[in-house]
DNA sequence: CTGAATCCGATCGGATACTG
DNA sequence: CAGTATCCGATCGGATTCAG
């Protein structure tokens, strides 16, 4: 009988987390949005902090627009300036992303140790 | 002053979460992980239950192996089975395992609620 | 500065067929 | 059953160039 649980709970972690990579997968989505956190950026800034290609970058920040993780603010000072600002709801992946680095810090510890 | 601190901060996080997701980013590192958390599974039950191809399937192993998040059981038995095993190491992701499908969960239900 | 467009190689990933 | 080999299209991702 536990095993049906078992396997019932699995799915459903399985369905779970298809939907979180399908939106935040990928080699550049969190990164992004923690290099957000320390503050607005401008595209450039953005490139520099983090080494990714302008195409990359382009296409990043329209889907994170778009799936509401980040605003694109204009400010029409003359000259303009654009900034890429986090969400609100980027917040609720504060959790996922303290329990990504702190297992990432924990697991290149294994790694040297390893080495050795 | 803060301003620098929040950017080492950010510096040492995206270094980390850049180790993390070397190690167990992709589409199917974690699913498979999560597959094999319900007990321990065969190739083809695997492929079964993800839906993934034998191609994907195989490398995906080997790379998991590699990093010591799995075990390849061979019983001798006649016929001879092959089983894979999560490590105890693989016990190590499951705060990011908890934060990925419970962010997924709330995720898709903020996605069905804006469809309406 | 902020991108979009193009080109090109590398990798992803499925389908199919094949081996032991 | 447990993979491997091959083929092929899609996507990733950098470099470069170009436009507003």
């Amino acid at each position: 009988m536990g095993e049906l649980l078992d396997k019932k709970v699995c799915e459903s972690k399985l369905g779970a987390i298809d939907d979180a990579l399908y939106a935040i997968g990928g080699k550049w989505k969190l990164k992004i949005i923690i290099a957000l956190k320390e503050g607005n950026k401008r595209f450039n800034e953005l490139q520099r902090a983090l080494d990714i290609s302008a195409r990359m970058l382009s296409r990043e920040l329209k889907d994170l627009e778009l799936n509401g993780f980040v605003d694109r603010k204009v400010y029409t000072d003359t000259p303009v300036v654009i900034e890429y600002e986090l969400t609100d709801y980027s917040n609720s992946l504060s959790e996922i992303l303290e329990a990504l680095s702190s297992w990432g810090i924990k697991h290149r510890e294994k790694l040297i140790e390893e080495r050795s």
